[in-house]
DNA sequence: GTGAGGATGCACT
DNA sequence: GTGCATCCTCACG
């Protein structure tokens, strides 16, 4: 199965979110393949997108969004999770998609195993959920996923026949309201693996 | 089933 | 010091 590339990466942000889903994630752990179809994503997308880290500009924490397509962008978050994403368009132009959520089809024992007393419907239906199922961490920051090891995505069949809905993305409070407002994550429709979202206060 | 509250480390005014 | 691109546990019913 061909491993996408950095062209794929290079692309528009909404194009890479979009074409994204029903890809393989493919993670190596101790010799064994973990997998799981990508069944949600969010775009950032610029200096100009508020909701973006790199709108704040260029710091060590955002070089790497900075810099060429199909690297790992890895940060912590709450102290406790790791969010996955890929760096996508050119170099200058800071843009990253944020991997929200897999379906597990493959290394379900070691996905367990990272996420205890867990159902298989919860162990990577969420952002910090895959990334500790997978064992995603900063070790991978800057990581590039083309190189088929460790961390890659392979193309499918499947993700061109998807149904495939979008809305606006999900805990970015503190981002302008055109920017909360944009449609730009984007799921599986009725995947049971997509993120619940967080419960209205 | 629902909602409140807390955990916890790091980048950055 | 502040505030997170989140998730889990517990109380309630």
């Amino acid at each position: 199965m061909a491993i996408l590339n950095r062209e794929f990466f290079t692309q528009p942000s909404l194009t890479v979110a979009r074409s994204l889903l029903g890809q393989r994630l493919v993670r190596v752990l101790n010799g064994r393949r973990l997998e799981g179809l990508v069944v949600e994503t969010e775009a950032y997308v610029g200096a100009q997108d508020s909701a973006n880290h790199a709108s704040k500009g260029r710091t060590a924490r955002t070089e790497l969004m900075f810099g060429p397509a199909g690297h790992a962008y890895i940060y912590l978050i709450y102290g406790m999770y790791f969010m996955l994403n890929i760096v996508t368009e050119t170099e200058g132009f800071p843009a990253a998609v944020l991997i929200r959520a897999v379906e597990p089809v493959a290394g379900l024992e070691t996905m367990q195993a990272n996420r205890p007393r867990v159902s298989k419907r919860n162990l990577t239906n969420g952002p910090g959920k895959l990334c500790q199922a997978l064992r995603i961490d900063k070790s991978l920051h800057g990581w590039d996923v083309t190189s088929g090891q460790k961390l890659w995505l392979e193309a499918t069949t499947l993700s061109a026949k998807l149904e495939v809905a979008r809305g606006p993305r999900i805990g970015i409070g503190y981002a302008q309201a055109e920017d909360q407002l944009a449609p730009w994550r984007f799921w599986v429709k009725d995947n049971k693996f997509v993120s619940t979202p967080p419960r209205a206060s």
